[in-house]
DNA sequence: GTCTATATACTGATAGAC
DNA sequence: GTCTATCAGTATATAGAC
């Protein structure tokens, strides 16, 4: 998928990160504050405290920055939910731990989110490059990949009887869209502890997966 | 709230819409394809038919094109949902009344809603213009007061039973924004039907209001 | 009312100094 | 590796012709 023959060392988790990831940081806060096309170079390279030379000293291009923040806030999304989707158990609880495992990383993750959930709009810009559109269908396939291991949960869950019969493409999306949907009024709060994300979390996921009505 | 003396002349409903119509539906949906930065007024003015100097004369700046694209769709939405808020019965047949109507009138001015959610987001640019940010900040009051619509009926379903215990701010947030979340992927279909639309409306919000979990 | 031409400013990206 | 200087392209908005 990626062209480059660069090695890249993941997790190097120095007490001072890489410029590297320094720039990745900063870029995925100018997104989710500003958006992508209305963040400009300078802005991110002012957030790190440098010049636009470093900024594009580590990236060819703007959408090369955006691509990479996708990337890896996929790819922890998936690392942190996908366990969730292989237990044993009834269906039901499959889903609302992955529910939970993701809706909880929204939250200590919000800028990496945001700007995921950027792409999977403005994919129809007129004015888009080949290039780009290409890298983008190519994430697409991953956001579908992810998408697909809530739609097996649901079908296990309704063959074991603990979910009601639906149809399993729709349900997918609309519990899935939801989820993400957190991301539009969920504020980080410094003062809020780890357990009170859990709790706000769970609270959450039950509204979404139990729903409104009383039984 | 608005600061110019035009007398605007709305549902005019002529066979040939004025210019000024004519920007805004455009503007609506560059800005929904493109996102509202990437939008330029140029690609506004092709999609008219016509050049920049129309859109100028109709409007001071890009930024009062979203304005006004926002205000027309909040109204319009208020317009639809309002009603089903104020009949009597049960919370939980209001609440769901309500969300047909949501999600219809979302699948029906797909445009349109995608630009007022576009507001929701960035709004904390910092390179934001302080006049931008007032009218901003007015246009989340018409947000904040349609959420209080849902907060409402929430609490009475809570009141007659018909919906369970819960935090109804909690809820009402979670609610809408999994209402409005339906956006990010329902794609009009020239060739559904009314009723089609209405069915797929229906069977979104049963998950939503319901839940997906077996009684 | 609508168009043409243009002023003014900004932005992505590059080249080369250090 | 990081910064300075700068180019080339593009965008908002205005002024004035028609």
């Amino acid at each position: 998928m990626r062209e480059t023959g660069e090695t890249r060392v993941t997790h190097k988790m120095d007490a001072a990160p890489a410029a590297r990831e320094r720039v990745l940081a900063a870029a995925a806060e100018a997104f989710m504050h500003s958006g992508y096309s209305a963040t400009t170079i300078e802005d991110i390279s002012k957030l790190v405290g440098a010049t636009k030379g470093l900024v594009y000293y580590h990236f060819r291009s703007k959408f090369d920055i955006f691509l990479a923040i996708y990337e890896e806030g996929m790819a922890d999304l998936r690392r942190k939910v996908e366990p969730f989707a292989e237990t044993d158990g009834p269906g039901k609880d499959r889903l609302i731990a992955m529910a939970n495992a993701h809706v909880h990383n929204l939250m200590t993750h919000l800028a990496y989110h945001r700007v995921v959930q950027q792409a999977v709009r403005g994919q129809s810009s007129p004015s888009i490059k080949a290039r780009h559109r290409d890298a983008l269908l190519a994430l697409n396939e991953l956001r579908k990949d992810y998408e697909r291991l809530f739609q097996q949960v649901l079908a296990d869950g309704i063959a074991d009887g603990s979910l009601h019969q639906m149809d399993t493409f729709l349900a997918s999306r609309t519990l899935l869209s939801s989820l993400n949907a957190v991301d539009n009024w969920y504020q980080q709060d410094p003062t809020q502890s780890k357990s009170e994300v859990y709790m706000l979390s769970e609270q959450i996921v039950g509204l979404l997966i139990n729903g409104y009505t009383a039984k």
